[in-house]
RNA sequence: GUGCCCAUAGCUCAGCUGGAUAGAGCGUCGGACUACGAAUCCGAAGGCCAGAGGUUCGAAUCCUCUUGGGCACGCCA
């Protein structure tokens, strides 16, 4: 709606006041926050008053002729200091009925106008232990974006790039090989580094014998690259099952290793050396970052020869965009802030824009159990994982809860709200709606009235649609392309969350409004019909928006236990 | 010390590419079930948008400074 008046007012600018696009200046078109503003508001006048040394309300009068003549426009008025303020009339808004219901699932569905390859990488969480729950953010963050990236007509491809040639990886198996020996009675001394989680023991254990022949002895380097290639393709596998149980999923795993054998590095050097951006010195390998933006130089290569991560993700980076995309996103932990501008200056070192390069910082999540923070000691490896937490509150309320916030602040988890079937807690609200609506024509099904297909809905007479909450519901229906648009844009997938919750609002008050008077099931046939392809269409458009954030509609809720059990 | 993020109702947070009288949920108080699901709804109270300057027709939004929090500043990832 609102690009579609953004286009009819360029035109008119164009037609009427002989203006090219260059001379546009920049002007908003929205949905104003109060009904006495009309369904659509644009400030073109006022934004149009300086370069044309004409007064606002003037130009206003001017445009006000030409857009009361616009298809669907009922009436449009010029208010305060030139706002122009559009009303459509209630058959322009019965119009989402047939749009909702034909579409369907692709109702909301935008084609770009720009439409890119992008790869988003996330999580790429260490293959060195189970996912944290903070993970979690950053998974679901990654996930829905790709979700909505692609439903706005973008090609994606979602990466999860494993750190598995690092040292960490090697701190991890000589943790194994400690508690292996532990196990079996043998002395031995915690590695510096180590990893302290219990998982550590479980891998030991699960050991494979092949690779336990060293002892009593300790293990050569053949052995620990085993156990190495074993932990890793342990930690992956729980790491991928986690993120299917938390409805996330990856088209690619990238790997280090692979980057490393690959012959890529050697070629990254190479350029570094011909630009001159390489200096070897105190026994390291320094890439001079500094030159391309960042505030010093890095190193690439440790006094001991081996990679640092940033070497290894350049040359990765660098990949992806060998491989074809035009824009890369990567999701990082906000911690890891200050690592942008050394990959922005690596890539422009290749002579790619940096812009290319779009990282969606997430912030920290801090958990808490009934408004007390969770106790955890990362030192010794006590973790929550993100297993425990979807175990506990289940996928659906984990994804719900991290999107309700903007990616770029801090938030908190309460495990115990994200559990409670109660008013506090937003995703039972809307998945409850979304139960009511199919209650609904479950029951009209049960009484025998007639529920029409939504394929009919050309036929029907939508006219009997006429009451102002019905109306206003289709409104909000007709603004969901855009605000998945905007979630899309401004990688902000909490604007879905907070369209849903407005939705669902909007019609539970229509529901309890109307339920005395004039109950949906009621009236005359044509009504009923116009009612129930109306419930239908508001059901399609809950169910798109609640797919895109990965949580299932549910039809019924399951019943809250009357009371709680004895303690 | 330097850089990045943040500061909006008692609490948790939207709104931030400048727009009209600053929103939501929770919490508090008061109401609504012989009814399509009350897991819902209605109403009330609650604000110097951290503070101070600036930019302009117009600022929660942009700029500067101050204060108060978080994070990062390694040959860790």
């Amino acid at each position: 709606m609102i690009e579609d008046l953004r286009r009819q007012l360029r035109e008119i600018c164009r037609v009427r006041l002989s203006l090219s696009e260059a001379e546009l200046p920049p002007f908003s078109v929205e949905h104003p926050a109060r009904a006495e503003h009309g369904d659509l508001a644009t400030n073109l006048a006022m934004a149009l008053a300086r370069p044309l040394r004409r007064a606002p309300r003037e130009l206003a009068g001017l445009l006000q002729a030409e857009l009361r003549s616009l298809p669907g426009v009922e009436r449009c008025e010029v208010a305060g200091p030139g706002f122009i303020n559009l009303y459509y009339s209630k058959d322009h808004w019965r119009q989402v009925l047939p749009r909702v219901l034909e579409t369907g699932p692709d109702f909301g569905r935008t084609r770009a106008d720009r439409p890119e390859r992008v790869q988003i990488e996330f999580v790429s969480a260490n293959p060195t232990g189970p996912l944290h729950f903070g993970h979690g953010r950053g998974a679901v963050v990654g996930d829905v974006l790709a979700r909505l990236l692609q439903f706005t007509g973008h090609t994606v491809e979602r990466e999860f790039y494993v750190n598995d040639a690092g040292a960490q990886v090697r701190n991890l198996a000589l943790s194994v090989v400690f508690r292996l020996r532990e196990l079996r009675g043998l002395a031995g001394e915690f590695p510096a580094d180590g990893y302290r989680g219990a998982y550590v023991i479980d891998l030991a254990r699960r050991l494979p014998a092949a690779l336990t022949k060293f002892l009593p002895g300790e293990p050569g380097e053949p052995d620990l690259r085993a156990i190495m290639d074993f932990c890793v393709e342990q930690n992956l596998a729980d790491i991928q099952r986690d993120l299917a149980a938390f409805g996330v999923g990856m088209d690619r795993y990238a790997s280090e290793r692979e980057v490393l054998s690959s012959g890529r590095m050697q070629e990254v050097f190479a350029e570094l050396e011909r630009q001159g951006a390489l200096e070897d010195r105190e026994g390291a390998r320094w890439f001079s970052a500094e030159r391309f933006g960042d505030e010093k130089p890095r190193v690439l290569v440790k006094s001991d020869g081996s990679h640092t991560y940033f070497a290894t993700d350049l040359a990765y980076h660098l990949d992806k965009l060998r491989r074809g995309f035009e824009r890369l996103i990567d999701v990082w932990g906000a911690d890891h802030h200050g690592y942008v501008p050394r990959m922005k200056a690596g890539l422009k070192a290749f002579g790619h824009p940096p812009e290319k390069l779009e990282v969606v910082l997430v912030q920290m999540v801090s958990l808490l159990r009934g408004g007390q923070p969770v106790v955890m000691s990362k030192r010794a490896g006590e973790i929550v994982t993100l297993r425990e937490v979807i175990e506990e509150v289940g996928a659906d309320a984990a994804r719900f809860f991290f999107l309700l916030r903007s990616p770029d602040g801090q938030m908190e988890f309460d495990l115990e709200l994200a559990k409670k079937r109660s008013l506090e807690n937003p995703v039972f609200y809307v998945q409850y709606g979304h139960a009511r609506l199919c209650s609904i024509l479950a029951r009209a099904a049960e009484r025998g009235l007639p529920v029409p297909d939504p394929g009919s809905v050309r036929q029907a007479d939508l006219g009997c649609l006429d009451h102002p909450l019905e109306i206003e519901l289709l409104k909000v229906m007709a603004r969901f392309p855009e605000a998945v648009l905007s979630a899309a844009q401004g990688r902000a997938p909490h604007l879905v969350v907070y369209y849903l919750q407005e939705l669902v609002g909007r019609f539970h008050h229509y529901y309890t409004a109307t339920a005395r008077e004039s109950p949906i099931l009621s009236g005359d046939p044509a009504r009923l019909t116009a009612r129930l392809l109306w419930v239908q269409a508001l059901r399609q458009v809950l169910q798109n928006g609640l797919a895109l954030l990965g949580v299932s509609a549910p039809e019924r809720m399951e019943q809250l236990p009357e009371e709680e059990g004895p303690a």
